[in-house]
DNA sequence: GGAATTTATGCCAGCGCTGGCATTTTTTCT
DNA sequence: AGAAAAAATGCCAGCGCTGGCATAAATTCC
């Protein structure tokens, strides 16, 4: 049924020159005559050529396939990242490979290493939460594999790494809630062992103690950045014999459980008790009332991310080294107001 | 930096065999004496060694690559399709491509068919609303490419689709409403060009008519899907001299409009007025109240696609023509209530 | 026990393209 | 105008693997 494809050999007979410039063609060599070119171009879009990726990377050792691995619950962080990606891709002729994992794999370096080999991927981008195990980062370094990072501070190896600022953002957050007047402040964390959960606790205790509230243990408790958790780690702040004014929620999902829990101990959001997210995910916009939170430019991360791993391909130093840090911001709404 | 990779020479070498004896094993071929292959298997895993794709695609004509194509705003049924899909491509050694596009460019087919032969895809997985076009579906087919679609209703060659029956799930979810003592119905529908759209009004308005309810058309309005266009369609509604007692959103994202304006028009949800939503997306189970709604079964629905497209890549015809349906269902929680 | 099968393995060409280097053509310079 | 330099093009090998067919080894049969 399939009819035979036209090859490179097809367009080097009708356009009457051989088979090496029309590669160069394909290539952008600059080693063309430009009556060629054009010639050779024109053949090209009437018989609809595409060159056969395959033979093209099994000869030049470049697949134009990017890989993208995570392991990461939250649907709609990864389609952001994976959008802003795909811009990338399509502007610069790449396709992108999705490959999630089990970050908790034993065999998950071996996994993703046999994983870029053996689609010969020329690169891949790493989300958090993998992306905090300098393991596999350290294997790929060794295997000589290209990647960027995707994380929320500063990693080993920086230059491979695009940051968003979490401690400045919670910090900031901080800032509004202590600007409205609260002085007692809930905060639910992520799991522990998550860089982005440290980083956003230190950026709440810091300008805390800025602001000269001394920080309370009892209104830190650990959740785990769930609907559940955070309803139940609610409750437990509000349980407290001095309870919290406000409390800040490090990601939406927590924070709209944050939001549930207080409305079957009978507070009203924001009037009795005002509370604050992190992500500014879609749940941020539709929660009733809609949620104060921080909005981190995600899909724009994801295009400095690849933008920067498609220069390390290149061997572009200077742009693959560069610095890369998003600050994001605060989006206020309705679920925080004055005490 | 990057050591020289291990080939299937080396393998060959070391065990002391031909290299085709190695591709035998690779390829799982019955033609190798269970001796040889024991041992073939063990240098392979010794070296970590991984077939180079590029180069077994290239000799075998095969990528070991699916493709998904849509276009589709709804970022948590992509992902739970590329969930389902991604389950699927691990077990059976695929690898998955993802490529959003525009379903409204005029270039569409071409692009598609380009995207596929480019990167030599084995098949590709095409979901709504692109799914629809048929035009795509004929160019695929005359270009011998594999493909399989999803779908909320029949389209036009049946054997290459997986179906949602949505026009049941809508009926089901209208039986329920009447079932509460609800008479007065308002319908929002989705944009009019969407099958999804057409498949869940008929249902509905199918329903009421067997529970002799005459429909009318002064309750079904048309929005647009989106969280703003059911806010207004709830409001047009409701402002009606004879409003509903309920009112049935064709999706989630309308339902939890359609509550904020009820919210703001005063009314109470559900004791003034039921809300129903489609999808059971997250926005579902998070909203206040939660919201009854119809599960789509997506990611099986994902996985049933994929192993149909496998099915039809290994030229297991039967698998691959099987008739495909699943039956969404209704999700009752918090939005419904008797009149 | 030797022929006929069956099972296991090897050899060669070729998939479609690019890299390196050789060669030809054009341009520039004195 | 002729030599030197620059630009454009061509040739060949090979990237790592599999398909088809030939060959060798093991098994079965009468």
């Amino acid at each position: 049924m399939k009819n035979k494809k036209t090859t490179i050999d097809d367009i080097a007979m009708l356009a009457g020159v051989s088979v090496r410039t029309i590669s160069r063609v394909i290539n952008n060599s600059p080693m063309v005559g430009e009556a060629t070119r054009a010639k050779v171009l024109q053949i090209i879009k009437d018989l609809d050529y595409h060159p056969n990726a395959q033979a093209r990377g099994l000869a030049a050792r470049r697949s134009y396939l990017l890989g993208m691995i995570y392991d990461n619950p939250d649907a709609l962080y990864i389609n952001n990242v994976q959008r802003g990606v795909l811009s990338v891709c399509r502007e610069l002729g790449y396709e992108l490979v999705v490959h999630p994992c089990d970050m908790h794999s034993d065999s998950l370096t071996i996994e993703a290493v046999g994983f870029v080999n053996r689609s010969k991927l020329d690169g891949v981008i790493i989300l958090p939460p993998v992306s905090e195990n300098n393991d596999l980062a350290g294997v790929f370094e060794k295997a000589g594999v290209n990647y960027v990072r995707l994380a929320s501070v500063a990693l080993d190896k920086a230059e491979n790494v695009v940051i968003s600022n979490d401690r400045s953002a919670a910090a900031s957050m901080a800032d509004h809630l202590v600007g409205l007047g609260h002085r007692r402040i809930g905060y639910i964390t992520g799991p522990l062992g998550m860089k982005s959960t440290q980083e956003r606790l230190d950026g709440f205790r810091d300008a805390l103690e800025k602001h000269g509230c001394k920080p309370d243990n009892e209104m830190i408790v650990t959740g785990e950045y769930t609907f559940n958790s955070g309803a139940e780690c609610a409750c437990e702040l509000l349980k407290n014999p001095d309870p919290p004014t406000a409390i800040f929620a490090s990601n939406d999902e927590m924070a709209v459980g944050t939001i549930k829990a207080a409305r079957q101990l009978g507070l009203n959001v924001p009037g009795d008790l005002s509370v604050c997210g992190f992500d500014d995910s879609i749940l941020a916009s539709r929660s009733y009332p809609t949620l104060t939170t921080i909005r981190r430019p995600v899909k724009e991360m994801a295009r400095l991310a690849t933008a920067k791993l498609i220069a390390s391909i290149d061997g572009r130093e200077d742009d693959a080294r560069a610095m890369n840090i998003v600050t994001p911001y605060l989006v206020p709404r309705e679920s925080t107001a004055a005490k």
